[in-house]
DNA sequence: GTAAAAGTGAGAACGCTGTTCACTTTTTCT
DNA sequence: AGAAAAAGTGAACAGCGTTCTCACTTTTAC
C-alpha cells in the first residue's frame, strides 16, 4: 500500500509518455544552457537551438510557449543557483552579523560574474518599463511570493540579525536597507559585466584586483549599517 | 580676412551642402529620440523610422554606419544631459561636501528614471561580455578619456573634497570610493527601471515614496565614506 | 482488436529585423 | 555644359520569433 497502483494517487504517478516528456523539456533546456553559454544572449536563437538539439524550430514550441518561457527556465536555474551559494556563506558557523553580511555582498556578485549572460538576462524585464497609472504592473509585487526573493529574504534575515546584536544601526529600516544593499551589489555586479576593467583600471598607474574591489565594495556598504 | 574664403580654413567653413547634411542627421537623431521615447526601445526600427521622417529604410545609412551609431548619439544626448544636472546641483553655493555627494547621488538617479529607456541603453554593451584573456577589450580604459566619464570625474572630485574637509574617512582611496559610489547609485536606478514598485512596495502595510527611498539609499552610502 | 483521440515532429510560410547592392535622380564642382 | 559626387530608392539577403497545416505515432476507449 505504500506507492500503491490506486486511483487517488495523483503526485507520484508519472505515465512513461509524461516522464519522456520532461526529459525531452530537460534536454532542450540544457542545450539552451550550452549555446547561452557559449554563443551569448544573442546566440541563443530558436534555430539555432532546433539543430543543436537536432529538432525543427516548430518543435521546441511544443515544449514551450514562447522563447520567454524557455529563458525563463534559464533565469530560474541561476536563482536557484544563488541561492545554495548564498546559503553556504550564511552556514558557516561562528561569523558576526557584520562579516557574514560582507561575505554575503561579495558572494553575491561572485556568483553573477560567474554566469554574466544569465545575471543580466535575469534583471533584464519586459522592455515596457514603468507604465505610469494605467495598468498597475507592478513587478516587484508579483515577485514578492516568488522564490526568487529568497535571496532577498536571507539578505533581509542577516540585517535584522545585525540589528538585534547591535552592530547595525537600531532605527534602521531592515527591509529598506535589504533593498539598498541589494541595488548597491546589484549595480558593481552589473558594471563590472558590462565595462570590463572596471575595478582594474585606475587613473594611476596602480592596479587593483576584483577581490580587492569587492572587498572594499562590501565594507563601504556595511560601514553605512554600522554604528 | 577674418572669416575669409580662404583654401586654408577648415574649421568655420561649413559649406552649404555639409550644413543640409548636418541638418538631415539632426532631423534623423530627433526622430530617433521621438520614436525612442513612445515606442520604448524595440519600437525603434531602422523602417519604423524611416517611415517617421519620410525617407527610405536604405536612406538611413547614408548618414549612420549602423543603427548602433545611431543609438550611441542619443546615448551621448543622455550622458550631456545628465552632466548638465548634476552640475547644477554642484554649482548650488554654501553645501558642505557631504551633503552635496548625497544631492548628487539622487539627482543621478532620478535623470536615470526620466530617461528609463536611455539609461539602460546607455549601460547596456556589445552582448560580447568579458572575452577571457583574448583581445583584452578594456571597454572601461576606453572610456576613461571621454565625454561619458565626466560624470564620474564629478562625482570623483565630490569626495575628494569630502575627505579633504575630514568629513570622509581619510583612508579612503577616492576612486575607488567613488566608483563604489558609481555603482551603488547605478544598481538603484536599473532595479527601480525593471522592477516597477521596487521602493513603494513592502511586506507590511506602509508605503515609502521613491523620494523617502532616494534619501534613505542616499543617506547610507554617504554615511559608508564618513567618520 | 480496432477506432477515435491525443500528442509529436517536420516544413512552409508570415511578418518582422538590420543591412547591402544596384540603380536613378539630384546636387555640386570645374 | 559636362563630369563627378552625393542623395535617395526599391529589391533583396539572411536572420529572427512564431504559427499553420499536414503526416505520423502513441495513447486511450469501447
Amino acid at each position: 500500500m505504500s506507492t500503491g497502483s490506486s486511483a487517488i494517487s495523483k503526485k507520484p504517478a508519472e505515465t512513461p509518455a509524461q516522464r519522456r516528456r520532461r526529459r525531452v523539456r530537460d534536454d532542450i533546456i540544457e542545450a539552451a544552457e550550452r549555446v547561452f553559454l557559449s554563443e551569448g544572449p544573442s546566440g541563443l536563437s530558436i534555430r539555432r537551438l532546433a539543430e543543436e538539439i537536432d529538432y525543427s524550430p516548430s518543435a521546441i514550441y511544443k515544449y514551450f510557449a514562447s522563447k520567454t518561457e524557455l529563458v525563463d527556465c534559464l533565469k530560474d536555474a541561476f536563482f536557484e543557483r544563488l541561492i545554495e551559494k548564498l546559503d553556504a556563506v550564511i552556514q558557516e558557523p561562528g561569523r558576526e552579523p557584520n562579516g557574514l553580511t560582507r561575505e554575503c555582498i561579495v558572494s553575491y556578485i561572485q556568483t553573477g560574474l560567474e554566469k554574466p549572460h544569465h545575471y543580466v538576462a535575469a534583471f533584464s524585464g519586459t522592455d515596457e518599463l514603468m507604465p505610469e497609472a494605467d495598468a498597475k504592473a507592478e513587478l516587484f509585487d508579483d515577485m514578492l511570493g516568488t522564490s526568487r526573493m529568497r535571496a532577498f529574504e536571507m539578505l533581509l534575515e542577516q540585517i535584522q540579525l545585525g540589528i538585534d546584536s547591535t552592530l547595525f544601526r537600531p532605527e534602521l529600516h531592515p527591509v529598506m536597507a535589504a533593498k539598498s544593499l541589494w541595488a548597491s551589489m546589484h549595480g558593481l555586479t552589473l558594471l563590472m559585466i558590462h565595462l570590463p576593467g572596471f575595478c582594474e583600471a585606475f587613473p594611476e598607474q596602480e592596479q587593483v584586483t576584483p577581490e580587492a574591489f569587492l572587498a572594499f565594495h562590501a565594507d563601504m556598504l556595511v560601514r553605512g549599517l554600522e554604528v
